[in-house]
DNA sequence: AAGGTGACTAACA
DNA sequence: ATGTTAGCCACCT
């Protein structure tokens, strides 16, 4: 497992439940705000029986990004639902509504204050 | 080592 | 406002 990696899914873990985070600001988190493609190819690379909550990972636009992998799109869908989270179905997919549960940086200085 | 790929994004038409 | 196009960065072949 590269560093990289690892480092996506330790700061995917600080997700809080009940709120998403989209791969741009996951890279930019991690120093490097174009890595956001990466991100995904390292979610894409992760073990099933892992406890990154891999689910609150979407893009910038709300919208779920996966086709079909191990999980399709519904099983995300699903998991975010059961964290209380609303998303809309459209014919084009599934959406969430960013401005109200995308993940405020503001939790990791709580979690993790200078 | 070099080129291709993709769970992304922002910019354009 | 939707549909394409071109950068991006780490990984894989």
């Amino acid at each position: 497992m590269s560093d990289w990696y690892t480092r996506v899914y330790e700061m995917v873990k600080k997700v809080p439940h009940g709120s998403v985070a989209t791969y741009g600001q996951i890279a930019a988190l991690l120093s490097s705000p174009r890595a956001a493609r990466t991100v995904g190819t390292a979610l894409r690379h992760l073990p099933e029986g892992s406890d990154v909550p891999w689910h609150r990972v979407i893009n910038s636009t709300g919208a779920i990004s996966i086709q079909n992998f191990d999980h399709p799109a519904e099983e995300q869908v699903n998991l975010l639902m059961a964290e209380g989270i609303v998303v809309k179905r459209s014919d084009l997919g599934y959406a969430v509504d960013l401005s109200k549960y995308l993940w405020r940086k503001e939790t990791i200085d709580r979690e993790r204050p200078l």
